[in-house]
Formats: structure tokens, C-alpha cells, sequence
DNA sequence: TTGTACGCGTTATCAA
DNA sequence: TTGATAACGCGTACAA
């Protein structure tokens, strides 16, 4: 690899006239400058990231963590979360904990280690224990997705618990009223407040939740699945699910076809968050959908904007909950 | 961020004992290994990744270059990657072409001047002056999903042509003879080869392919529910349609669904690769599937084992066409 | 067994 | 306007 030491000798100059004229930091002569350019081009010059990254203690990567890199959702951050990064100058280091806070806990060790300026999180991990460990890292971090309460730094995710309630009501109105719920990991932020949403527009409807309908997981398609399996051999089957997220969506729903039940005749299936090509899943599930986009703007905005400005104590930690979107499909019968 | 001479003024020794007590790289009395890791442990101590780094000339990244982050197939082979490039002590760098070779040109020269370890690459460009860019790169290479003729570097795919065949014989078996074919760009190895495949298989039934049933563009949904529309605008309306890729295949059935066309009464779709819940998908798409996981297996095992060994001139290119798997769906009419 | 000094490539400070 | 030099943190050859 060639070094600024290397431009130097062919332009015939010292090195920190070479600095100078590369970053333009300090006063050259207009024929030095062209020199530097020129040799700088000629032998194909690039400054080593990790020699500026010794002399300001610092890289030139964030990091972006997920709980499952194949759900489209991280696919659908990534990319705008990438590009925003590459047109900003930074790269963008990938870990997924899958859902594992031990997982989780490793990478950010790693990538603390590797000083990388920024955090984007999707946090996995639960208890005040975490929430320090959070508030240690020393560079910014953003938190999207799931909320950890009580933790100083940014969040952009989606009103969870006004997505479980919304579909809830939807169900309500058509006449359901033993509604199955498959949530994610209970302790999740995202998981509470949706099984919260539903459970409030069950009481609001005069309905206690009952529990026997009430099943968990990480979120993923397969442990809906088997959930799905399990609620449907209870003894008080419902006469809908809600899933609490995309893929347990069609995980659920799946597993009502896979049993033979109908659906929407037997078993209506709802679900948060959308996947892509939905509108080829049959029966078109009815859900609500993320701003997914806006949230990934939002989140990388937000991490450049701390990264920027260096660490800020002052300002207090931001926090939006965008509003999800109804999406009618034809997954849900109508009882009355 | 605490350096090696904090520890050493904690432990109360001299940097080099520490860096040898740390590293094992030389004799060291237990005591003093002891105190040594004590106080690391004590101070939270972590080697700093840039000045190894500028020490050994060379990172700990290394890159994952797709043309499409959001389709399922990049998703499941980062996921692998990952995983055993993070056991193996590296981080991964996302870099997304977009299916666009001046970004894909962009991201090489930033991950190159970012002195990452190794690059696994799926590529998008073409022709001589593209190779050659490639070669000139200066760590390990493996590329995967597609081949780049002349390259010497690793590659790991499927068999394309194969995937083709396949599929258009099935179709011919079922009597079709007029089968449209929604390819990916051309001058893309895979997107050659599948419709080569498609050809030969015709060919082999004594069929010209006609050129009005053949339309191409990048992999991805969008651009084939498009290529669609206009095929089936077209005067010699084929009856069953192969779609080149996943996303392609979905975009192709929307496509044809929205038109008014039941598939597979009207026209039957087929597709190569496979997408999660793909059993959801009314009707199911027959389709051939890639073994994904093995092909990232190999891909990142292949890279790993260049970065151990240095750069060995003397080792060939290897190159492994894995073979496709076909599943048979429910989106074809039997014509005879 | 331990401490000192140097170099990796870059930039900033200071002197010429 | 330019050039020499120190410093970032680590690892190691060499000296004690």
C-alpha cells in the first residue's frame, strides 16, 4: 500500500506538505498543490483509515445490530441505514445477536473494542443489568425498534401498543371475541405494549384476556408456528390470532392451513408488520404496517447527528413512536 | 479508552511485560501474568483494533458486497457469513451495490482503502476492464451467486444453466411451447446461463425461443411485474412464464394475477430460488431452489482459509456450481 | 525477567 | 510557504 511518505518523495516535497495539500489544512502554493495531486493520483494514494483512526481515537464504522438479519424488516433498515452511512463517509459493520442477549452482549464487546463511532440497536436484552450495560458504551447509540425504559439514548420505533389495539378492535367489531394472541419475548418493550394493546382493547370491549389464548416467543416464524399449533389443540379454541409480528404472522397462519382449518371461514389471522409481496399470500393477511423507511431515516439521521456533534450530555434522549397503518386484507371473517 | 500503559501503571509493570503477559508471546513469571491480567480485567482493558492494525498492516473486517440487501437470498447468506466470520474474530462490513456497478466501484475502493481483510462479492459488473479491477485487488477475494469469467478468484454459485433447464423442461413436458422468460441483466453470468438453460432446453425440443418472449432486467420484483405487463401486452401471449429469480418470479405472478389471468388456468409461472413462506404463496410456485446456506458456508469458509494462508499465487481459482433443487408448486397447468 | 526504544501512517504543532 | 518532529497505541527487538 502506498503511504503519504510515498507521495511526498514523488512530488519531491516533505510529508506534512503532502497532509497540507491533501486536506487542504494549512497554506500551499498553487504548483505545490498540483504536484501533491498529481503524484497522489499518479501512484494511487489512499489515506489509511486506521492510522488517521489511531491519531483521532476513532473509526470510521457504525454498527448496525439486529435480532434477525432475515427478516425483511433488518433487510429494509439495512439498506437505508447503509446508504445514508456510505454517503456520509462511513461504513457499516452488520452483527446479529438472533434474538440472544448473550449473543447480543458479545457484539457490542466487539464492537466496542473496535471503536466504531455509532450504534444502531435493535436491543434483545432485558433487566436494569442491561440498561447499564447500555449507558456504558461510550460512543452514540440509537436504539430503534425496541424501547428500553429508563435507558438515555434516542429511540425511533412504532406505536406498539396502539398496533396491537387497532387489530384488536378490528377483530372486536367483526364479532370475535376469543381472540389468540402470539406475542414476542415477554420483557420486550415491543412485546408488552402490543400484548398491552390488545389486552386493553379486550377490557375496553368488557373482555378479560384470557390466558389459555395467550402464547410467546422470540419473534420468529417457526415458534409461531409451533405456538400456533399448541393454541389451536387447546380446549378454547379462538376464532382468531393476532401475530405480533410478520413472520409469526405467516408462521401462524401456516400452521391454521397446515391443520386443515380454513382461514378466514374457521380462523381469521392478523398480523403487525408487513412483508414483501404480501399481496400473493393467500388469504391476503390484514395488518399493520411499519414505516419502515422513515424509521430507518430517522435512526441513522439521528446516530449522525450525535456522531457529529460529539457526545452531548446535555441534550436528552429523543424518543418516536411513528404511527403504524391499518391494512385491510381478506384474512378475517366477519361473525356477525 | 484505556491503553496498554494504563494497565501497566495498574499492575505496576513495564508495557512490554504487559503486551507479553497479554499476548503469551514471550516468559513471564506467574505472578506477574496474573497481576497483569488483573488489572486488564480490573480497568476494562481492550486492545485498540487501529494501532494493531497500522502495526500489522491490515483490519479485522471483513466485506460482504450484494447487489440487493433487501431480497431474502442476501439476507440468509449474511446471516451465515456472519456468524462464522464473527467465531473466526471478524466483524463484517455491508456494502450494497444496488444491483449498480459504479456503486459496487464505489464500495470496492472504500472497503480497499479501508485495508478490510477479505472480500466476499456477489458482482454486478461486466466486461474486460471489470475483471481486470478486480484482480487488482489486493486481498482475498471469493465471489459467490455470480461468476466472472476469467477471474482468478474463488467462486461459489449455483449452476445456472441447470436451473434454467430444469425448469423449461418441466414446462415443455407439461406441453407448453410458448414460455416467456423474465432474465436478469444481461452480460450477468447467471442471468446468461439460466437463459441459456431456457434456450437449450428448447432447442432440445425442437423449438426456436422466440426473442418477443424474452425480456430481461436487473433481479429484482419490480422491474419483472413491469416486464410482465408488457409480455402479456404482447401478440404471442405465452402460457407459462420463467422468471429468473425469487423476487422476479413473485413480481412476474402479481403481475399476471393483476392482468386478470388465473394462474395456473391461464398462465403458469415458474421461478428460480426460493423465498421464506413460499407456502403461503397461492398458488404455490414450482420453483428451483438454491442451497443457500451451503453456498455461504462455502463462500466465507473459502475466504477465511486466503486470509489464513496469505496470498497464495500458486493456489488456482477454485469454482463450485452447486446443484439446484427442484420443488415442485402448484402454479403450472398441464397442457396435454 | 523486565524496561527502553522504535516503527507502523497520519496529522498538528512549531520552527525555519 | 515549507519541513522537521511529536504523538496516537501496540508489539517486539534489544539491552539491562
Amino acid at each position: 500500500m502506498k503511504t503519504i511518505r510515498d507521495v511526498a518523495e514523488t512530488a519531491g516535497v516533505s510529508i506534512s506538505t503532502v497532509s497540507i495539500a491533501l486536506r487542504g489544512s494549512g497554506p500551499v502554493s498553487e504548483e505545490t498543490r498540483r504536484k501533491v495531486l498529481a503524484a497522489a493520483a499518479a501512484i494511487g494514494y489512499v489515506p489509511n483509515p486506521m492510522a488517521r483512526g489511531l491519531r483521532f481515537g476513532g473509526s470510521s464504522h457504525l454498527a448496525f445490530i439486529t435480532g434477525d438479519l432475515t427478516n425483511s424488516f433488518a433487510g429494509a433498515v439495512l439498506r437505508v441505514v447503509e446508504r445514508c452511512a456510505a454517503e456520509a463517509g462511513y461504513t457499516v459493520i452488520v452483527a446479529n445477536s438472533d434474538g440472544n442477549p448473550a449473543r447480543e452482549a458479545a457484539a457490542l464487546d466487539v464492537l466496542e473494542a473496535q471503536r466504531v463511532a455509532g450504534i444502531l440497536l435493535n436491543p434483545v436484552g432485558q433487566g436494569p443489568g442491561y440498561r447499564d450495560r447500555l449507558d456504558r458504551i461510550a460512543c452514540p447509540v440509537v436504539t430503534y425498534d425496541q424501547y428500553v425504559a429508563g435507558l438515555g439514548r434516542d429511540f425511533v420505533g412504532v406505536d406498539s401498543e396502539q398496533a396491537g389495539r387497532v387489530l384488536t378492535e378490528y377483530l372486536l367489531r367483526l364479532g370475535h371475541r376469543r381472540i389468540g394472541f402470539i406475542g414476542g419475548s415477554p420483557g420486550l418493550w415491543s412485546a408488552d405494549m402490543r400484548l398491552q394493546g390488545y389486552t386493553k382493547a379486550l377490557a375496553a370491549a368488557g373482555i378479560t384476556a384470557d390466558p389459555a389464548l395467550i402464547v410467546a416467543a422470540y419473534y420468529r416464524g417457526a415458534e409461531a408456528y409451533q405456538r400456533t399449533v399448541t393454541l389451536l389443540a387447546g380446549s378454547t379454541r379462538p376464532t382468531a390470532i393476532l401475530a405480533a409480528n410478520n413472520v409469526m404472522a405467516l408462521g401462524a397462519l401456516q400452521a391454521v392451513l397446515d391443520l386443515g382449518y380454513r382461514c378466514p371461514a374457521d380462523i381469521s389471522v392478523v398480523g403487525i408488520d408487513d412483508v414483501p409481496w404480501s399481496g400473493l399470500v393467500k388469504p391476503r393477511l390484514t395488518i399493520v404496517a411499519q414505516p419502515i423507511e422513515e424509521l430507518a431515516q430517522v435512526a441513522i439521521e439521528w446516530l449522525l447527528e450525535h456522531m457529529a456533534q460529539g457526545a452531548d450530555p446535555a441534550m436528552p434522549a429523543r424518543r418516536l413512536e411513528l404511527p403504524p397503518r391499518f391494512v385491510m386484507g381478506e384474512s378475517c371473517a366477519d361473525l356477525r
